[in-house]
DNA sequence: GCAAGATACGACAAAATTGTCGTCCTGTCA
DNA sequence: TGACAGGACGACAATTTTGTCGTATCTTGC
């Protein structure tokens, strides 16, 4: 357009920062450079409408939101409320990051993980650096006792895995949530339940392996 | 966007011919020239973000429907399906358009009108060659017996004016329908109803004066 | 047929956006 | 303290979009 700043950039900002990516990340999946995710933030220039859609996608909030600040910004599902409100500064200093409960690995792409779709809820935790984070919930008991089936794990796709690490595997379609043990070409995934077997599979089948660093139990 | 041909086109034009704009119409609305609409239709080109919210807003569509195609066309109020319906072309060679029904002339400027706040559903009539026509439901009963509280009436703004016609009149924030009378720079309006009294207004105090060129009762 | 209205589109210049590169700043963490 | 991640921003070139102008096609009404 011609001229008229406009305060998209703001509700992209918002949209961004509640998704817990930066903007390379978000510039990334968007496909431009970060200096143009700068400018559109800061409202020096507009997207346009591939663009925009790109980013509703990738943040998953509704364009209309975007464009015009009316109607929910994510559709149908909604965030919780804090019981205790905290904004973002003081949630910075505490440690306290929220982050989106998958409800499950999504089949597709990695990419897609936070559409909508698949978001339930959002977890608010301590300590946890990843920017990509996020939680997902655990269908299965081959980890139990220790993790049992409706618990919620703490995924960080960021660390790097070593053996002895309790991780979500997904590998020829499959995802499961085991103890790794790396062994040259190999990867075996080792159950905590003595009731299921150990599996042994070649790592380069393995489309991804992301380190669990928490677990939360709602008891 | 760098490339990435998209078909927000298709739907931008879906939007303008469903409100009967031409494209020198919606041009103007949105502040460009006709050829950079032309363009977006075609898919040649793709507007920015502050030109979409300009196309929803005078095209009373969805941003989020016109960049993805998902989610509702038009807010709450839906447009109604024909019966035995008809495509577009057919309606052509019978006559047929579908105007919208505004519930009442809003307030402000005429531009807003066809925000769907202000459009309660389609009206499929013949005969209507005015591209800006559009269908009003009638309050009070000036008017009376041959035009009654509930009656709709087509409007066709671009149509010349002479004594004897009835008409939508605008003067000093108030809407009347009436039969007007042009005498000099004055015009009167003259209610059907000879329980009212007529009124004669100055020409210059009038701000807009449209032909009503059909009626329809709902009996 | 002819004129008018609406749409289509090529070509070129003007304007806006984006990419690229470099620098700077501010927290955080070891 | 130094290193580093994340963000901010200026400058210039490359790319894309827009405006402008001219022309062409098609339909409709007279």
């Amino acid at each position: 357009m011609t001229s008229a700043r406009t305060i998209i950039g703001d509700r992209l900002r918002e949209a961004r920062t509640n998704r817990h990516l930066d903007q390379i990340s978000l510039a990334e999946k968007i496909g431009v450079v970060t200096r143009t995710l700068q400018r559109w933030e800061k409202g020096e220039q507009v997207p346009d409408g591939v663009a925009l859609t790109k980013i509703a996608k990738a943040t998953g909030v509704q364009p209309t939101w975007l464009l015009t600040g009316e109607g929910e910004m994510y559709p149908a599902l909604s965030r919780p409320r804090n019981v205790f409100p905290l904004n973002a500064t003081t949630k910075r200093k505490v440690g306290l990051v929220d982050l989106p409960l998958i409800s499950a690995v999504p089949a597709g792409k990695v990419a897609t993980m936070f559409h909508p779709d698949y978001v339930d809820t959002y977890v608010t935790v301590d300590d946890v650096k990843d920017p990509q984070a996020f939680a997902l919930k655990v269908r299965g008991n081959s980890m139990s006792p220790r993790i049992e089936d409706g618990d919620i794990v703490i995924v960080s796709p960021n660390q790097e895995v070593h053996s002895g690490d309790i991780c979500v595997i997904r590998v020829s379609g499959e995802d499961t949530l085991k103890r790794v043990k790396l062994e040259g070409m190999y990867m075996h995934l080792i159950p905590l339940n003595p009731e299921f077997e150990p599996v042994t599979v070649k790592r380069k089948d393995v489309d991804f392996v992301w380190k669990v660093v928490k677990l939360i139990k709602e008891l």
